[in-house]
Formats: structure tokens, C-alpha cells, sequence
DNA sequence: AATGAATGAGGATTCATTCAT
DNA sequence: GATGAATGAATCCTCATTCAT
């Protein structure tokens, strides 16, 4: 008899699988029988379960941001006050489970891949617009009409910490990235235009 | 006697086509028979003249940073005060002949590029020793103590500002680039510790 | 479960067809491509299985060896007496199934692919080590402190047959060679010195 | 002006070349490029004296050959009786400039290549033809009947000694090598039948 | 469910050879 | 006479993907 509900195992087998390979290689240039092997199983089973090597990749793709939206999720619902929520977010983005050098390195692989790929590309979209809402919703109330700057360049900084955690060989500071835009925040309230 | 001369040229052209064909592919999946055919020449010349397609990527991002490096020069030797060398790093940033689809595509390929292929890093790394640097000589006597931070921060935002117009369907927009950087410059110089 | 137990089959076929082929073509400048469809398969097959052109040849270069390396143990079991022994080596130096145009051909390949090839180089000077002193068991009951000698020659006059053999386009004849070789060993133990 | 005469002074750079090259690749693995630089010239030019690399090869083995016939013809010239006859043939074979590691290196190359190429073997039979006439001439008078067995021995443990020392890395030792020539020679003179 | 077997397509690289000057 | 420029044709090797079992 075959083993049963082998499917979401395989699946999540992968996925890590993919994240951790990519990490490695720090490049999407992984072949599929590297990331089988990985997962302990032949590369032709990944493609019984995925079909293609893209749908490996946007299955990964889309766990990196999963895990994000999760941890925002759970940070916000503790936010007490706007200012609370905004550093919510801020908070999740480097200290979730996401920023640590093999997924860094996974996330830009996959900006990058965005580039591309429509279905990354509607996925790491719907990632951004997201964040800006939520950094909207707590910035309205601090800055009034200038939240949709306040969100756009929090947002940018955000991902430019990234990019450069990325490119860095030390291990990731997570309380440094997030005293920086916590800084710019502060600096951002304080300033009158 | 032959033509003479040529091997300038066909560089050139060379390194043109590749940040060109990179821009286009969005993707450093670019093989060198494309570079060639975009160079108007047959891929055995592009190995003649460059011997791998490691060494044309390498020519290709060094000609990028160089292009940056170039606008950089050029704007700080018009700046009269601390403000205006640091307001010429950032519009040196976004004005450059760099900030354009193409070449902004080409330019996070070679931020990813650059976590695998040492020599890359190198080149990375120098750049973003140069803009760091750039950026310190006018912050110092604008922020004190707290130049390090700005440079930091300023750096890491104009890298996110980036990688976003890379992902951006929409032409970029060198000028909202610029004011979000000037604003955080201006609230940062605003802002108390 | 897939067919199974492929492996030893189709490096055997390689082997095979490595041989035939360089046999073919009188010369190492033979493709891969060529050998695989030789032996049945598709190029990529042939470097699943064995990786690199070089480890194809090498493995086909180890069977020509083996194959007269079993033939002299076979022969040498039978042997009575010192002269039995020597002629035992003789005699599968040119019985054996490697003296037939395309092996003699490969032969003399291979000889030449260690010049340049290390790992060649060290299968063929066990060859000629093997040779050497089972030449010498024989011979030291025989001529006594000649014996080093006459190995020297006998082994040299072996392979210069050899070669000569792969230069003619006539059927190699074994019987003449062997008689040959026989003749040299004969007058050696006769002459004084 | 142009310079005038330097055909053949072209011609026997590029096979002094050729024969070097081989030499030191052991192979005939050379490139039409790695002769022309070695003769200090450039490949065109090369393509412009010989027309094809074949010819090239081809030249360079006629220059091989025809070092070993001229310095027999002058041995033989100083022989006075049919044994010194034979002992030049010998002589020559390992006192000429020919038994010299990287020329050795390239008579075995030879030797293969006329496995392939019809005019290269046109060469070496021709070689063979007179290698073996010259003996027959001096062995007739020693041994009779047996000449054509003993030309063909002799010539055969020659071959087979040159074989040999290709494959050697130690420096090729004519004197040893034509000790044991002798020896055999004696052996068979010697022997009865 | 699982995998060894198998391949077509593609890509970097090399090289003999030709040509214009 | 001489050569830099240029290329087509090959060749090794990789890899996503399919299939039979």
C-alpha cells in the first residue's frame, strides 16, 4: 500500500530544500537534482510534484514571503498605538525568521527573479503593496499626508538593508538594520516640511 | 597590412551589447552568442577579444560602476559647501546615465552577481566604499558624530530605491528618486539625539 | 521501479565502442558523440555514466590492458618450466583477443595517450612493470644474471611488433610474431657472453 | 622591397616549430597558433606557406625522417665490412639528433599519425623499406637466409626500443639502447638454426 | 509513490582557415 | 610578405524533463 499524504511532506521537503540550496549558492543557478538531493529524493519526483523547476521556485518564493506576512501578522495584532504598529512591521523585517544570511540571500535571488518571471513578479508586488499598507495605516495618524512619502522611502530603506545584509559576509544584524530605520522614522515624524 | 584597431572597438561595442542585452533579458541568463549577435559580431570574436564570458561580465559592471564613478566626480567638483557634495552624491545617483531601464536591470544583476563571482564583489565593495566616503566628507560637518549613521542610512536607501525601480514596470523616475533621499538628508539633519 | 541495473551494461558497451571506435579511426581524435552512438545511447548518457571523455577513455584503456593481464595469468597457470613460463607470456602477448586490428590500433593509442595523460601513463607502466618480471621469472632460471637483459629486449621487441602491426594495413599474423619473439629468446639463451 | 627568399627560411622555422611543439605537448594535440608563435610568426602566415596544418605536419615528419636517412647514408659510407654495416644502421638509429627526448616524442606522434593520414604513411613505410634494406644489405653476407627474420627483428626491437623511450621520463640513453641492438644482432649471428 | 534510465536542446569554448589591407 | 580581423563548424558537457517499471 502506498504511503499516504506523502504530498504536503514531499512538497515542504522542497521548498526548504530550494531556500537552503539557493542560499548556498547564493544565485538561482541550482539544478533541480541539487535540490532533490537535498530534499532526499530523486529529481524526478520534484518534477511529479511540481511539475516544473518555476513552480519549485514560486513555491519557495512564496514561502519566504509567507513567513514574513505571518510574523507581521502576529506583531501587529500586539500593536497598542500607530506608532506601535509602525515599528511592528519595522520589527518583523529583521527579525523574523527570514533574516538570516541563506534566506537574505534566497530573497534578493528572488527580487532578482522577479525581474522575469510574471507569477514573482505578482507575488513580490503584492509583498510591497502590503507592506506600504501596513506602514500606512500606523503613519497616517503620525504624519498625516505625508505617510504615503513616510511609507514609500521606509519601504525602500527596508530593502535596501536587505540588499546589503545580502552582499555582506558578516553575519546579518538584525538590531542594527532595525535601529537604522527606526532612526529614519523618528528623524521622519521629527522633521517639518 | 589589416584593419587595424579594431580590438577597442569591438570591446566596447561588446560591453554596450551586454548591459544592453542583461537590461532586456532582465537576467544574467544571457548567453554570449546574444551578447555577440547584439555586438554585430560572431560569438568566436567575443571569446577572442574577451576569452570568457566571466571576463565580458566583469568588463560590463566595471564599466557601469565607472559610469557612476565618472558623474560623481564631475558633480562634486561644482559643490561649494558640505550640503551641496552630499546633495551631488545623491543626484549623481539618480541623474547618471545609470538610472535608466536598462542599465538600472543590469546593475542589480551584478548586485546578485557579485555574491558568487569574487572579483565582482571587489568591484561592488570598492564602489560602495566610494560612495560611503563621498558621503562622509559632507556629512561631518552637517551632522557631527552622526555621520557614519547617515552615510549608512543614505547608502542603504538609495540601494532600496534601486532594486524597487529595477522591479518597476514604469519608467523610472530619477527625479521623486532624489527627493525622497534629499528629504531623509533633511530630516536627519533636522532631527536631535 | 525503473529498469534497473543499467549501469554495468552500458559501460561495458562504452567500453566497448571506445575501443572499436579508436580502432575505427586509427586515432584518439574520436567524439564522444560518436562512441556513444557506436554503443547505442545518447552522448548524454555516455557522460552520466562516466562523467568525462577522459574517464572513458581510461576505463577503455584498463579493459585493453585487463584483457591481456587475464590472458598471461590463464597461460602462465599451465606453464611447467622456466621456458614455459616465458613462452607463456610471449605467446598471450599475441594470442590474446587484443591482437586483432582495432585492439592493436587502441593499443598503440593508448601508448601514445600516456604521454600526455598521468593517469594513462600509470596503467601503462604497471603494464610494463607486470610484464617485466613475469618475463623475468622465467628468464632468471634461464640466463641468470642476464635475465634483466633479456626481459629489456624481449619486452621492447614485444611492442615494437606491436607497433609495427598497427602500422600495416595486412591482418595482424600472431603466429609470425610470436615466432619472432621466440627466435629472439632462443638465440639470447644460446649466445655466450 | 619586399624581403626576398624568405620562403624557405619561413618553411623550416614553422617545421623546427612543429617539432618542438610536439615535443613539448607530446601530442599532436598542437595548434596551427602555438607553431606559428613558437616560429615567431603569425598563423596566417603560417596557412600561407603550407596551405593546411596537414602539410605542416607533414613537412615536419619529412624533416624527422630525413635527419635519420642522411645521418645513416654517412655512417654506411664509412663502413668497411658487412657487420659495420649493420652496426651503422644501429648506430644511426640512436646516435642521430633524432634520439633526443622531444624529438623521440614526435617520432611516436608520427608514427601514430601515419595510422591516419595516407601521405604520412607513405613516409614511414618508405623509412621502413630503407631501414630495412640497409640491413639486408650487411645481414645477407653474416646469416644467409635468415636476413629477411633478422631485418625484421632488428627492426622491430628498434621501433620498439623508441617506443619505449617516448614513454620514459628519463633522458633517452642511445648507448644503452644500442648495446642492446647489438646484442640481439650477436645473439642472432650466433645462433644456429 | 518512487526512481533509474534516457535524451534533446542548448551553451561555452576552441580552432583551422580565409580575407582585406 | 605579413597580419589582425573574423567566422563556421565542431565538441564537450549540463540539465530540465519524460518515461517505463
Amino acid at each position: 500500500m502506498p504511503k499516504l499524504g506523502m504530498e504536503p511532506i514531499r512538497r515542504e521537503a522542497l521548498v526548504k530544500a530550494t531556500i537552503a540550496e539557493i542560499g548556498r549558492a547564493r544565485s538561482l543557478d541550482v539544478t533541480v537534482a541539487q535540490i532533490a538531493k537535498r530534499a532526499g529524493m530523486s529529481s524526478a519526483l520534484a518534477h511529479h510534484y511540481f511539475g516544473t523547476k518555476e513552480q519549485i521556485f514560486d513555491a519557495a518564493m512564496r514561502k519566504v514571503l509567507a513567513i514574513y506576512a505571518k510574523d507581521v501578522r502576529k506583531l501587529l495584532k500586539k500593536a497598542k498605538s500607530p506608532k506601535e504598529r509602525v515599528e511592528a512591521v519595522i520589527h518583523a523585517s529583521f527579525a523574523s525568521a527570514n533574516f538570516e544570511a541563506a534566506a537574505i540571500a534566497a530573497w534578493l535571488q528572488f527580487y532578482v527573479y522577479a525581474q522575469t518571471l510574471p507569477s514573482a513578479r505578482r507575488l513580490l508586488q503584492a509583498y510591497l503593496r502590503r507592506l506600504r499598507s501596513n506602514l500606512l495605516v500606523g503613519l497616517r495618524p503620525l504624519v498625516g499626508a505625508r505617510a504615503e512619502d513616510a511609507a514609500e522611502m521606509l519601504g525602500a530603506l527596508i530593502d535596501g538593508i536587505y540588499i546589503r545584509a545580502a552582499l555582506s559576509k558578516d553575519k546579518p544584524d538584525g538590531a542594527a538594520a532595525e535601529a537604522m530605520v527606526r532612526g529614519a522614522l523618528e528623524h521622519f515624524i521629527a522633521g517639518q516640511d
